[in-house]
DNA sequence: ACCCAGGCGGGCG
DNA sequence: CGCCCGCATGGG
């Protein structure tokens, strides 16, 4: 058991915005603890809040990671690294990220691995957060080996090889030939990994070849995934916030919107991003 | 019985 | 380019 302190820390604000969708547990205003499954391994995490907005965090693993690894897997996934003093007062530049900030203070960036992302975030389009993580906690029952009572998520081999009924039974829908010939390429073709070392263009640029990632999908596995802290996913409530709060409520293009947060936040935009979507989600309406 | 969900691809002008 | 349409599925 490996203990860690945390301030400007919020464990019920990272996990509950949509951004990892492959924890075990349900989250409750006072969460005490979650469970992450890779492909690796399987992460127990257990937070007890010692002051205003500070947690001590205490996990434990399983799999094939050593201890350095583990701790490193473990600041990703909590997003623990980031400095918040220093990414507020960069993001909080007017009202209302302040506002937005202060709403909810502690939400962390957090990052899982490529193909865990890319998974989640194919499933993600004209669906909901939590029919998303229904399919995806099914792929890792069905798919996914097993250890004690729980489930690795799938490799990439699993998916690529299961049959179509047997994927179609997650809920995937349509989505099911984007995530086979995806898997298959990931099998086959492409190291994700290798998008790692290329810049934010480039990356988005391959990312986007695939059927079923667009503009939002792939800054998602780019930001979520590969931590490309410039990436900004612009899905229907992000455009329109940004729309009435940045440009009188006049309607922009997409490649407008990505210009204004490139220059207005540069590359903390996908911090922002997450901060704005919280904030729209959660208070405001459709128009 | 409807309606909607962190979009995307394809077809059209 | 811009616009428009269909899309599998589960939950309210």
């Amino acid at each position: 058991m490996v203990f860690m302190l945390v301030k400007d820390f919020s464990p019920f604000f990272t996990f509950s915005s949509g951004q990892v969708l492959n924890f075990i547990g349900e989250f409750k205003q006072k969460p005490i603890g979650i469970s992450f499954a890779t492909t690796r391994g399987i992460f127990d995490v257990r937070f007890s809040e010692v002051g205003k907005h500070a947690f001590e965090i205490a996990y434990d693993y399983k799999g094939a990671y050593s201890e350095k690894e583990a701790r490193k897997e473990v600041m990703e996934m909590l997003g623990i690294g980031s400095n918040m003093k220093e990414v507020y007062s960069r993001i909080g530049t007017d009202a209302f990220m302040k506002k937005a900030i202060k709403a909810f203070y502690g939400m962390r960036l957090t990052q899982s691995d490529p193909w865990i992302t890319s998974v989640s975030f194919i499933i993600s389009q004209f669906n909901n957060i939590k029919n998303i993580r229904n399919s995806v906690q099914k792929m890792m029952k069905k798919f996914g080996k097993k250890i004690n009572d729980k489930y690795l998520f799938p490799t990439c081999e699993k998916i690529a090889k299961a049959s179509k009924s047997d994927l179609m039974s997650c809920g995937i829908g349509y989505r099911y030939k984007y995530l086979h010939e995806f898997a298959n390429t990931c099998l086959n073709g492409i190291n994700l990994n290798s998008l790692y070392s290329k810049t934010y263009e480039e990356a988005k640029k391959e990312l986007m070849q695939f059927k079923g990632i667009g503009d939002k999908v792939a800054d998602c596995i780019l930001l979520f995934g590969y931590g490309k802290g410039e990436a900004f996913p612009i899905d229907v409530w992000i455009k329109r916030v940004v729309e009435r709060v940045y440009f009188h409520n006049k309607k922009k293009k997409i490649s407008e919107i990505h210009n204004f947060a490139s220059q207005h936040f540069g590359d903390l935009a996908g911090y922002a991003q997450q901060y704005i979507f919280q904030y729209a989600r959660t208070y405001m309406h459709r128009n």
